[in-house]
DNA sequence: CGGCCCCTGTGAAGCGCTTCATAGCCATCC
DNA sequence: GGATGGCTATGAAGCGCTTCACAGGGGCCG
């Protein structure tokens, strides 16, 4: 499993956001005693409702935060990737996981046991503040899909998402940007709180007006303005 | 402003649960930099959007966090009462505030500076995981509310914001709990997502089933099982 | 290489909510 | 004391999404 020195593991560290401004002694003591795991696509990292004091932190993949109706329907609550830190959440609040994380692609993360962050905290009081900011962004994040998913109609949010996928995924190819992200529409769907079936009639609907351009489930935005547009009025 | 002695204010800020495990100097520390502030109801406390570096102990009174769209819909994300911290997100990231915090009732606050909690973090690194703790809570809390209504149709989802109001206000009365907050439909609705009219109907439907009971504004819950019941199943 | 599974595409029907309109009630206010 | 504004009550019409049903394509696997 741990397969590298503690060295490489703290350049690793000091690349994650929350970790960033730890001084080198903090980043040693997390390093030596960090393991590395990997996730194969689609694997569950954890579900939610578990007992779990670990948190994790992204070296490369991305994943997502999700939770599923007793019927079987989805939502996504975020998707995360390289940088970030998950699962922290519950090694500060009750122990329980709020939400089941699932690799999208092959994924490396670092995992951090409750009592080193603790430990680093202590020493480092600034980290307490840097990882209280990671999970204000994401509250602050939920909160907007929130509002979104009440405030806005169907078109309007996948616009939305769209290009906000392509702002944080989006590789240059061709004067098109290329979502590097390969969503399904039933993921897409479950990330704007709709069926597969609405979705496929929008993306559709997107790509006769020439805006976007979807080929083996990787979607290209040909025009953002237009996406831009929609966002803005009522919907 | 300031009437009481940091005395009082200190043990006032013992009894909020975020501070309840501070040493006394640190008490001491934060209740000498504090001040208290008074709101009437209806009066907002800041404003989604605000820059604002100051957080806020409740010392009595509630009041909603809430969001606007640009129609005049509004979302409430929750209710804060006595014993919880307000606005410490806004304080940790990037200083703008996240939703809108509007008094319900008449509303005592102590005040709390930015670098005064940052203060008593470094003092106290404990402190940090408790304030950390409270963000995460809130974060569940809206995770939840979320999956709510996208997983759940608006009866079942209007029993089950009954049900919380009635365990975190309710007062027992003549074998009916009393919810102890004046909540107009409209609030109601913006609580679970939906219109005036559509609330209306559907509180007139559980007071024809004998489950609640309306009267000038109050609420009285006259029998948990079925509503609970109703909140059990997909439906 | 035929079968299976997962994905996309599309139309028809239905339903749960919103929107709109209207009415009455109660408190407050000059 | 009548007027004004905010709340509750209720019905009719519409619409945006879901649900259901079915068809076709592509990739993987024994």
């Amino acid at each position: 499993m741990s397969d590298v020195g503690t060295v490489d593991r703290r350049t690793l560290l000091s690349r994650v956001f929350v970790f960033a401004g730890l001084g080198e002694s903090e980043l040693d003591l997390l390093a030596e005693r960090t393991v590395r795991k990997r996730l194969a696509a689609r694997e569950e990292l954890f579900h939610k409702g578990d007992q779990g004091h670990e948190a994790y932190a992204v070296l490369s993949g991305s994943l997502k935060a999700s939770a599923t109706s007793e019927e079987g329907r989805e939502i996504t609550f975020s998707i995360m990737k390289e940088g970030e830190v998950i699962g922290e959440i519950a090694m500060l609040y009750g122990g329980r996981r709020t939400a089941t994380v699932t690799a999208l692609t092959p994924v490396e993360l670092l995992v951090i046991r409750r009592r080193d962050l603790l430990e680093v905290m202590r020493r480092q009081p600034e980290m307490a503040v840097a990882v209280m900011a990671a999970v204000a962004e994401r509250l602050a994040h939920v909160s907007e899909v929130m509002e979104d998913t009440l405030f806005r109609n169907l078109p309007n949010r996948l616009a939305r998402t769209l290009l906000v996928l392509a702002d944080e995924y989006g590789m240059e190819e061709g004067g098109a940007l290329r979502i590097d992200l390969k969503l399904s529409q039933t993921e897409l769907g479950n990330l704007v709180g709709a069926t597969r079936e609405a979705v496929n009639k929008q993306m559709r609907a997107f790509e006769q007006s020439g805006w976007v351009k979807t080929e083996a489930g990787v979607v290209r935005l040909l025009e953002r303005a237009p996406l831009e547009s929609l966002t803005d009025p009522a919907g």
